[in-house]
DNA sequence: GAGTGGTCTAGACCACGTT
DNA sequence: ACGTGGTCTAGACCACTCC
């Protein structure tokens, strides 16, 4: 039996010996499924996997061809900043400094997206990474979208632990920057002079209502965001 | 007819709504398939697809199960340099600073992972938009994975946009960063005093082999790198 | 052992978009 | 108009893994 992944592997072998350079027509899917000796549903799985990747393009009447990759995506693993701490072997440190609720000001309101007026949670917390501080978290939760958010304190349970207890979102924003560190944000995270941070802003909505927006700040000299992605290899090729 | 897309909406909306809790176990295919009056395959489908997208999770004989999402993904999105300039509606400007081939030192060796030794091309380019320096770019290109390179002078057309005429890659790794900047930078990005640079580090390989170390030095002040995601919304519900 | 998902088939009809 | 991919079906067999 010839199975949909072998399919795949012989495809994808095929684009990275160059035996279809990008831009180029493959034979369509009856023809090889005839050349494979399987069924066009089996030709058709590997396929539309293959254009799921980004590695193929198919139109109707036209035709698959290999894709013209101009852009090239890094996936980046955002994990809760404990889980991230211990993976690499390092003790986990917490501090809530500030915890509040506060009706949304014109400011808090633009970067959270969630109508003036409304109670919002706000909290402050830092990560220490083996004693060594190492994010500066300031997060607004929403508490229309979030009430229960309120009776918690925080004191012990990090924000981004208990809210992937909660629901899940569906829509989020995140923006990634290099910027100067505010005076709080020298003193917390104990920077050189001269040192910026490496800032992670997120923003998360569920069906079109707000949930919570964090700024994350890192110590611009220690901290790097890292992604590996093997395209191709996932497969068993002999 | 029943579509694998509006069982997957429907899915969602349950998961979404609640009706399913993280953890909680939803019905099996064939009881699916008989509620919605349609063949088992189509039910597998639309599971599989959103097992896929990691929001179920599914195990023989122990059945399916709505994900307990504890970390949280975000797709970047790595255009050509021009394609991302020219985008935004700013007219692109490009000046090659540097040109040349060099043997892998045991740093260059380390960054692009080749062997001590072996040939490389080096480039430092400027990239403008409306005529303001937008990216430094500082690239080493392997010459045994791709000697065409050679010949290429790479005066007006940039090495991003050269590079992706050739191969694809099948592994690459990202590294993003805060730093401050070096002299070169300072002067090439006008940088303002204090002012960091946001670093975008890419390797590339074709299976074993390194074909490209790039540095991208961004101004901190004004650049920003954004990832928007719709996580459940790609159906059309009404 | 038995229940569940994983895959394949042969056929069918349809939607789309190129020609 | 017609060639291509997109989807669905009814059935089958198998692989895994929980009990």
């Amino acid at each position: 039996m010839v199975s949909y992944k072998s399919i795949k592997a012989e495809i994808l072998n095929g684009i990275v010996g160059r035996q279809w350079a990008p831009g180029e027509l493959i034979p369509n899917e009856e023809d090889l499924a005839r050349d494979y000796g399987c069924s066009r549903s089996t030709v058709n799985r590997a396929l539309q996997e293959l254009a799921d990747l980004g590695i193929l393009e198919r139109r109707r009447k036209a035709g698959t061809r290999v894709a013209q990759r101009t852009s090239r995506g890094a996936l980046i693993q955002i994990q809760i900043v404990r889980s991230e701490i211990e993976q690499s072997g390092r003790r986990y440190g917490y501090v809530l400094l500030h915890r509040e609720v506060q009706a949304a000001d014109s400011a808090t309101a633009g970067l959270i997206d969630a109508p003036r007026g409304k109670p919002l949670l706000h909290l402050r917390c830092l990560h220490l990474a083996d004693g060594v501080p190492y994010q500066l978290e300031s997060r607004w939760i929403s508490l229309v979208a979030l009430p229960s958010a309120r009776d918690v304190d925080f004191e012990s349970v990090g924000p981004n632990e208990w809210l992937v207890t909660q629901v899940p979102y569906s829509r989020s924003e995140h923006i990634f920057s290099a910027a100067p560190p505010n005076a709080e944000e020298r003193e917390r995270l104990r920077l050189r002079p001269d040192e910026p941070v490496f800032v992670i802003e997120r923003r998360t909505w569920l069906a079109a209502q707000a949930l919570t927006y964090v700024r994350l700040a890192h110590p611009g000299l220690s901290y790097r965001m890292i992604s590996r992605e093997d395209d191709l290899l996932d497969e068993t090729e002999s």
